[in-house]
DNA sequence: TTTAGCACTCGTGGTCACAGAGTGCTAACA
DNA sequence: TGTTAGCACTCTGTGACCACGAGTGCTAAA
């Protein structure tokens, strides 16, 4: 069951051949490779073995052989040097940072764009999550007679909105002294609280100051308790068209469709743990990601988790690239966000 | 040049039934419509008149006949029977407005998403042009030491927020007087002219109030400067990849990355007039849409326009159905804004 | 003017032969 | 005993060929 140093440096070479080329790889022209020195009928027996215990596989009985699922698993677990990115790259990189962006969106936005930009792949990352972040500011702008819009700002500097409707009978004065007492009370809270804070801590005494508390209150409570989704964005969306293996049709609606669903992937992204994390074709439990891997990273300010960005590409990905790329940008992204929001 | 009655029968039933099979028409199969009486040899003759007058075509030499661009643009212009649309559908469209949401923009997503659903096409929604809203108020929050979170609140309820970077030495108390001046000032200025009557009309009294007001004046100046694009919603845009003319790969990629590239399309969109608006394939003036037709019509509150809501489909599409939907949706959301925020 | 008939065209789908790339196996070799 | 050369075999892809069907254009008759 454990492989030969001969049958490791051939998995390595058919992986980063295939990786390469996209063709299946035969014995001759492995032969022909500088690293290996030994002829091709030594290599067919040696794939005979490695296709016996399920690292390689043939598209049909008389082709070349081309990674399963387990050699690429096998490839990323033990085979991966870590690749070093060339100047190039690296500028291309800190160029997300380099204008003086502050909003947290748009810095995350611009990262898919350049890592599906350097990758050719489809880059996925899911936005902070602001359930978790604490309020900083809640103001509540009039519209209409009976409409007006309440304003959410985090301590990340996040900004939601949403306009709801009024109760009839209001003295604006009332609004404006409610407003006041909430942000005095509720300062720090984390989003995902503020409903049931408003309820346990605020109500008692906004009846003692304001007519009409409760019809008031309910309205506000009632629009503060929209779950605020986190926001996913893309990059290269249709940078899969482009790859060799997906020149069928039915593949290429799956997987799109899936892409355009948005909420699948980003449920699959979004539960992997802290760190780098590769997923394999159907390691990811989809059929429309059977020919796809996924790579994602975490980044966070500070301790804390932030989000999650991700390259998906086909199986035949260049994972060492990917991963160094994505090590390196939510490496940045973290440092970056740290120095940012942190010394408040 | 003037089309005989029959000649017109004829190419109408022809681009009826393409657009219902996407398959060329013979001259046997219209002899066989109910609503055509004279015999295949006869409509062969008439159809190489067609041809020579540049209305239909063939695939090749010995094919049925498929509609030119030009064929389609007489049946748009002369020969389009509105449709009725059936309750289902009125249902459907109602349901855009059933919720009571009042966000300009989750509305206008909604209508996209509804769109696409209904018609199988993708749907390209321009939202309302921010620049032209008026200012109904303006907020800052202060998040760290250096930066604050600028909010800009409009008229149509629509809220911008941008991060910016304050002059070091500002006190808190001029910030608050600055946001209370400007906004007592700026009040129902269009969000486009705000910079210029930053300078003009507010920097004489703000001098007169606030040490150091050049500094902080500047920089907010600056950000508020930022334009603010037109968002652009889809709906369906994998929708065009089941359509039976794009199982050409190399058609499905220029389409694709076409659409992904959201600028250009947005560009072709708003330059169409008030009213609907139809562009049959090489009259959008992009090799992408070659094959594709591009149906527009205006929404507005009140007299004044909007934004726009569009249908992107092969040139082959339902155009009655499609016109008769977007007169429809387009109506509803002209009242249904213009109820919402006329009434100040 | 309309229509029936006919020869002709082109695309589609199937079969076939063949070259090319690759394999597995056997036997010889170090 | 591990390695290699050689050979028969397999599968794919391609191009040639053919038959079929749908459709056309043209001619001549109604």
């Amino acid at each position: 069951m454990v492989l030969t140093d001969r049958q490791v440096l051939i998995l390595q070479v058919i992986v980063d051949d295939f990786i390469r080329t996209a063709q299946p790889v035969g014995s001759r022209s492995l032969s022909k490779k500088e690293s290996i020195s030994f002829s091709s009928a030594t290599i067919r027996n040696e794939m005979a073995d490695l296709e016996e215990l399920g690292f390689i596989e043939k598209t049909h009985s008389s082709s070349g052989r081309i990674p399963s699922e387990k050699g690429y698993r096998y490839y990323v677990d033990h085979l991966l040097l870590p690749q070093k990115l060339n100047t190039s790259e690296i500028m291309t990189v800190k160029s997300i940072f380099a204008e003086r962006i502050y909003e947290l969106e748009k810095i995350v936005q611009k990262s898919a764009r350049i890592l599906s930009d350097m990758t050719n792949y489809t880059s996925i990352v899911l936005g902070p999550a602001v359930q978790d972040n604490k309020l900083k500011k809640l103001q509540i702008v009039p519209l209409t007679a009976d409409t007006a819009i309440a304003i959410i700002v985090t301590d990340t500097g996040h900004v939601e909105n949403r306009m709801f409707h009024f109760p009839s009978n209001v003295d604006p004065g009332d609004v404006e002294k409610m407003v006041n007492i909430l942000n005095e009370r509720l300062s720090g809270v984390p989003i995902v609280d503020l409903n049931s804070s408003i309820y346990k801590e605020v109500a008692t005494l906004l009846r003692q100051h304001i007519n009409n508390y409760d019809l008031l209150l309910n309205s506000i409570a009632q629009t503060l308790d929209i779950p605020s989704s986190e926001k996913v964005f893309f990059g290269g969306k249709t940078n899969m068209l482009n790859q060799p293996e997906f020149n069928d049709l039915a593949k290429i609606r799956s997987l799109m469709a899936m892409i355009e669903q948005e909420d699948g992937i980003s449920q699959l992204i979004r539960k992997n743990p802290q760190g780098i994390n590769v997923k394999i074709g159907r390691e990811n439990n989809n059929t429309a990601m059977e020919n796809c891997s996924l790579i994602t990273a975490t980044y966070s300010m500070g301790e804390e988790k932030l989000g999650t960005i991700a390259v998906l590409g086909p199986t035949r990905m260049e994972y060492s690239r990917v991963i160094s790329l994505l090590k390196y940008i939510s490496a940045d992204l973290s440092k970056v966000l740290t120095d940012l929001y942190q010394n408040k």
